[in-house]
RNA sequence: GCCUAUGUAGCUCAGGGGUAGAGCACUUCCUUGGUAAGGAAGAGGUCGCGGGUUCAAAUCCCGCCAUCGGCUCCA
């Protein structure tokens, strides 16, 4: 007999041997029915593979993610079945579950596959369902699994075995298809009642770019119909919050090929709604004591290969600019910070003068490799809301701290859910980094120990690191799911050193500063991108373009229309008017569609006194009021919007 | 940069070797209306750009540019 414990902490004996299932089965028989995957004293555990030992238990179910990553990995295994089955000659790649769905790369031989081809696979995957196949686990020796995988002429399955250590391999078996594989598997293809292919994709082999390119079958899978039609119905919903399709619609911003891919255009409502998250952000700034800087666009090359940047990126960059005459090479920049260490160097520096936070909405170039480019959230040239704190190795961790409260007050005024990524170095390469390791173990330890002391819970990814040093970065999904970074805060002991920055001490003497590169929103093109998926376009108060619109119920009323819009324009309330020849219902419809906040309506009632009658965007209609009383209703509410916590 | 797909009117899209199509938007006229689509007429496009094949190319072929979805990258 065996001890098998509960998250709850109760113990029960069951006979060596036993399955989760079945332990699941001793409990209740709907636990049994719902259980996808679980865990054995934390190990991931087939649902079906026996337990010898005493131990702890979980179980997952479909609305825990393990359940779901089970069952997805299970279709992956059953998408690769089911191409095996059409086609011959196919190599297997990996195949792994993802956060919605799952995919499996392939190599297609000598067959093409296409987008007309998902039915077809579609079909013969919930042929293969019907034949309720169990999915069985073996353990198998290097050797016999290099042979088995070689016979099938699975080289890229050969390679991979070749890196893994023996004794430690296992394969998943369904049907006529084995795949080497760690499992965990639900025990038989059976509860997946509907798949979907999405898409297809290249995809370089191991993620190595020197590598062969595979095909990625993209698919997900469901353990009822109903949740995929729910699912498809989200993706097309997700589709209309597009930034791009918004960005245009309210005509915010605009790309045009005659100026390059990548270079977003600010239209007039766009540029406006950029000014205001500046002002609102530097108002903010100012109160934590920063100051505001400007510089020039374009710099001295020799300003980046002293900071590093020129020799990290500089063959990849936006090429130098030569000056016709002295032979110079200028480079547009692609980041503040050089300009901001030289501002600092403006004037000797002394331990009175720091903190030091330089501020600047500064406009940056990157050539973005052409295939990234995405909308607002990746261009080649986006205005940073960057600043720089220079400070004594003794501040920093104040200045840290405060820079996160500004990151989160403003994520919480925009009622952003955010993650938090630690971006640590790779130790295992060194070259990729500059400075001494002793400067970089101190700028993780105060990131980390930052965190800590905020109570934020954040991953921590090595590798993701700057090539100067560690960073704290939020990042927030878009409309499809996907993750963008908005916020950074980056420590620095190396850009000091290499621009030679230093300050008087109490003692008299020369030290280094320690530098904080940090941006709140990122970009202010990719913020005002995640903020439209977010709101569907239908912006805060505060920051949409057209506050309302005055509506006259008929040409009669145009004139006095006029008069209320420059009334409220004249109360810093942002209004236009819809004049256009239609009846109101018309009018009421195609402004609602637009997004608009308020919309007055005008007529006779309202003429005579003095008044508008409100409507408020997909609330309808709120009765009557004096102008001026609107407008005061209205700069109250912005108020009370962009006052959180003061 | 790589793989797949796409590019037709301001927008959303249909069509397809032989005079360019729809809906919405726009302009004008009728209508002058009270909380989500009133009616009529009109204007608007070298079918992304450049080559090639052809009697004839928006349509077929090649190249380029841009864009979608991924991969790699992301100071």
């Amino acid at each position: 007999m065996i001890n098998i414990q509960f998250p709850d902490g109760n113990v029960k004996q069951y006979e060596s041997g036993v399955t989760p299932l079945q332990i699941a089965e001793s409990i209740s028989s709907g636990l049994a029915r719902n259980i996808l995957a679980a865990k054995f004293n934390d190990e991931e555990w087939d649902i079906s593979r026996p337990i010898a030992a005493d131990g702890t238990i979980q179980f997952f179910k479909w609305d825990d993610p393990e359940g779901k990553h089970a069952f997805w990995h299970t279709s992956a295994h059953l998408l690769a079945e089911a191409l095996q089955e059409l086609y011959k000659g196919i190599q297997f790649g990996i195949g792994p579950a993802i956060e919605n769905g799952f995919y499996y790369d392939i190599d297609p031989g000598e067959n093409t596959l296409t987008s007309a081809d998902f039915p077809k696979i579609e079909k013969k995957m919930m042929e293969l369902v019907a034949r309720k196949e169990e999915v069985v686990r073996r353990d198998i020796s290097k050797a016999n699994a290099l042979q088995f995988f070689g016979d099938g002429g699975q080289s890229l399955k050969c390679e991979l075995i070749s890196e893994l250590e023996d004794g430690h391999i296992t394969t998943y078996t369904q049907g006529n298809f084995t795949d080497l594989c760690r499992g965990p598997h639900i025990p038989t293809v059976a509860p997946i009642k509907a798949v979907k292919i999405l898409s297809l994709a290249g995809a370089y082999w191991r993620g190595d770019e020197k590598r062969p390119q595979l095909v990625r079958v993209y698919g997900i899978s469901f353990p009822k119909k109903s949740m995929l039609d729910e699912y498809l119905v989200m993706l097309e919903e997700a589709k209309k919050r597009d930034h791009r399709k918004i960005g245009k619609e309210m005509e915010l911003f605009a790309f045009s090929q005659n100026v390059g891919a990548g270079l977003p255009l600010w239209l007039p409502k766009g540029a406006a709604l950029r000014n205001r998250l500046q002002d609102f952000l530097a108002k903010i700034q100012k109160k934590y004591g920063y100051l505001q800087v400007v510089t020039p666009h374009i710099g001295n090359k020799m300003l980046y290969v002293t900071s590093g940047h020129y020799a990290k990126y500089g063959k990849d960059s936006f090429q130098p600019i030569n000056t016709p005459e002295e032979g110079e090479e200028y480079l547009l920049k692609p980041m503040n910070c050089p300009h901001h260490c030289e501002i600092y160097k403006t004037s000797p520096r002394s331990y009175r003068d720091l903190p030091l936070r330089l501020a600047e909405f500064g406009t940056v170039y990157r050539y973005e490799q052409s295939g990234e480019l995405h909308g607002l959230t990746r261009v080649r040239c986006f205005c940073q809301d960057d600043a720089h704190l220079f400070c004594t190795p003794d501040q920093l961790k104040q200045e840290f701290l405060g820079v996160m409260d500004i990151i989160s007050y403003i994520f919480g005024i925009f009622g952003f859910d955010y993650e938090a990524q630690i971006s640590l170095r790779d130790p295992a390469h060194p070259e990729k980094y500059v400075g001494s390791d002793e400067n970089w173990e101190k700028a993780e330890r105060a990131i980390i120990e930052a965190c800590e002391e905020k109570g934020l819970k954040a991953r921590q990814e090595t590798g993701e690191a700057a090539f100067y040093g560690p960073k704290l970065d939020f990042m927030v999904k878009d409309a499809l799911g996907r993750r963008w970074q908005l916020g950074t805060i980056q420590v620095d002991y190396n850009l000091p050193e290499r621009f030679g920055l230093e300050y008087t001490g109490t003692d008299n003497l020369k030290h280094r500063p320690v530098m904080i590169h940090r941006a709140p929103f990122g970009s202010l093109e990719r913020f005002i991108a995640v903020l439209l998926e977010h709101t569907a376009g239908k912006l805060p108060l505060w920051l949409v373009p057209d506050q309302c619109v005055v509506l006259p119920i008929s040409e009669k009323f145009n004139e006095y229309a006029k008069q209320v819009v420059a009334q409220l324009n004249e109360l810093d309330v942002r209004a236009i008017i819809d004049e256009r020849n239609e009846k109101i219902g018309k009018k009421i419809r195609d402004n609602e569609l637009k997004r608009i906040p308020y919309l007055l309506i005008v007529g006779e009632k309202e003429a005579e006194s003095g008044e508008v009658s409100v409507r408020k965007q997909g609330e309808g209609d709120q009765g009557s009021k004096k102008i001026t009383t609107f407008a005061a209703d209205l700069l109250a509410e912005v108020a009370a919007m962009t006052n959180f916590g003061k």
